[in-house]
Formats: C-alpha cells, structure tokens, sequence
DNA sequence: TTGGAAAGTCAACAAGGCTGACGTAACTTC
DNA sequence: GAAGTTACGTCAGCCTTGTTGACTTTCCAA
C-alpha cells in the first residue's frame, strides 16, 4: 500500500459497478443522441432508418446499395422500402452504374441535401455541445473508448469514413 | 492571454468533420453494444425490450411499475407487454406495495437473476475489454461526454442510479 | 453461353413502439 | 363519506422497421 498511483487507478474502472453505469450511460446519452433527429422526423412519412440511409449517402455520395447494406447491417428488403420511398420522393437519386450497369450509385438532390443538412445541423448542434463541456481530452478518451466497442469489422468500416482535418 | 491549451486544440475538435465522425463512433459503437445480449436474446422469446427492463428492475430491486416507465421512456402499454411475458414465465416477481398498495414492486426471481447474469456478463466483457483497450484517462472522457449528450432529465435519473465504488 | 452476382420486388410475419378508451383498486382531499 | 386522482392493467388497432423466402431481371465474367 502507500501507492502514488494506486492499483486502484488501473482496476477500480473495471469494477462491475463501474462497468455497469458505462452501460447505462450508452444507454442513457444514445436516447439523447437520436432525439433531435426523431423530433425533426416525426410528422414526416420519415423515420430513424430513413436518417441513417440519408446520413451515410451524404457521406460517400455515389456509393452502392450493396456498400450500404453493409453499413447499415440490414436486410435489402428492408433497405429497399427505405430507399423506394426517398427515390420516389426526390430526395435520392439512383443512377445506374456507368462500370457496372447492375449497380446503383446513389445520390442526394438538392432536396434531400436539405433534409440532411437540417437533421445534421441539429444532431452536430448537441454533439458540439458535449464536446465543448467535455473538452478535448475526454473526446479524445470518448473516441477511443467507442472505438474499442465497435465488432472489428464494423471499425473498419467507420476507420475507412474520410476523417480530415485532424 | 498565453492560453495554456493553444487555441487550436480548442477549436480543432469542433469541426464538422470531426462531429461527423463522433457522431457515426456513437452509431457503430451502439450496434457493438447491443450485439452480445442481442445474440443470447435471439433464439428465446425476448428482445431487447426485455434485457432493458431485466437490466433496471436487476439495477433498482423494488422499483415501480411507474418509475420503471420514466426510465425506460416508452409507454405502459408497452411495458406491460414486456413485463406480463416476464412475470408470465417466472423472471420477474411483482408484489403489491406495502405502503401503497397500487404500487407494484419489482424483483428479479432467481430464474431472473441468472438470465440478468447471462446477460450482463456479455455485455460486461465487451465493456470491460473495450475499458481496458483505451485506459483509465480514456473511461473518464467517455463517460464525461455521454453525460454531457443525455438530456437534462435523464441524466438525473442516470446521477440517480448507485455508483458505489468510486 | 451459361453460371452467378447485384439489384429489385412481392408476400408474410414479428418485435416493439404508439394512441385511445376503459376498468378497478386504492389513496387523497374536501 | 363522496368525489377526485393515481397506479396499474388491458383491449384494440395502428406504424415503423426489422426478418425470411421465393422469384425476376439484368448483366458481368469465365
């Protein structure tokens, strides 16, 4: 005993009660994560599915409906339905693929570059928010620690998202 | 004047880039969260719904009918669906309340208890690998900012749940 | 030319949210 | 003691978003 830094620095974060309000914090700020977003979209024919197909089309325009599928971890039926109704309402374009003809390279118009921007804007707004209470040293920890949770090859696929400016 | 944290690491860690990035952290990091309990759930005739109320009435022993309500954030008549199926087959116990005998309280059977175990022994790991992956300094910044992410009353009710150990 | 991959579609179903309405027991207030 | 409120349960019906299975069309590549 007697320990400048006590062993208690390097184990008593792995306690079980430590263990478990990290899980309930997950719990917790993810139902804060999504509000802004749900409050923007109910009352829209759109919901949380149609956020996320919105959110990584913007983020890798031109991208396949097979690279979604994979991103999102959902069936193509289920993916499809979302997607139908963005095409049929503007706010996606699927254009056939100029390499390969079988494939659809997906879009947003300028309509559905709107929609995002809003939904967007509001779920960066809180996420700034936290930041900047935090500060930088625990966004860094909170990264890290996100990261570490993710399955390997979802990591990858997020470590593969276009991350400048760091 | 002569900041000791240079104003670009101040300003840095706000971009959108970097909000975008913590903003899909949050979504795979979610999908590994849930996966573990997922695949132990999926096969029996529960669901997530399920692992959530075990979770809490595991976490509050006694709690209501009602507090359980404000925690979770979904109706009673969703809740009920869940909690009837749980009493039904002899996980959870509800008591008429001693005091108030409108009041039900909540406890996990033993039968309760051990899938609450299961359960939580999974998640636990990932948790518990994840934490050791990134390091103390790390732990503290994520849960600093998932804190900060939760909305105001929740994070009452989240500061309300015992964290003994500290 | 033929096999298989990519994509779309139809149908059916389940989990888990929701609203609205109603009933009952028990507590509280006047 | 009557009236109102609270806690809980329940019936009925609806929506979103996930699932499986079966099938078609297109089209690349061996």
């Amino acid at each position: 005993m007697a320990d400048p830094t006590p062993s208690g620095e390097s184990l008593l974060f792995l306690t079980d009660e430590q263990l478990r309000k990290g899980i309930e914090a997950m719990f917790f700020a993810y139902r804060g994560f999504t509000a802004d977003p749900d409050r923007i979209l109910e009352g829209m024919d759109y919901g949380r599915a149609h956020h996320r197909a919105i959110h990584f089309i913007h983020r890798s325009p031109g991208t396949t409906v097979s690279n979604l599928l994979s991103i999102l971890g959902v069936t193509k039926q289920s993916l499809n339905r979302v997607l139908r109704t963005l095409v049929e309402d503007g706010l996606v374009d699927a254009r056939v693929g100029r390499k390969d003809k079988r494939e659809r390279n997906l879009y947003l118009t300028a309509k559905g570059q709107e929609l995002e921007r809003e939904l967007s804007d509001a779920q960066r707004a809180r996420m700034r928010a936290a930041y900047r209470a935090a500060g930088p040293q625990a966004v860094a920890g909170f990264r890290t620690v996100l990261e570490a949770m993710m399955e390997p090859d979802l990591r990858k696929q997020y470590q593969g998202l276009k991350e400048n400016s760091v």
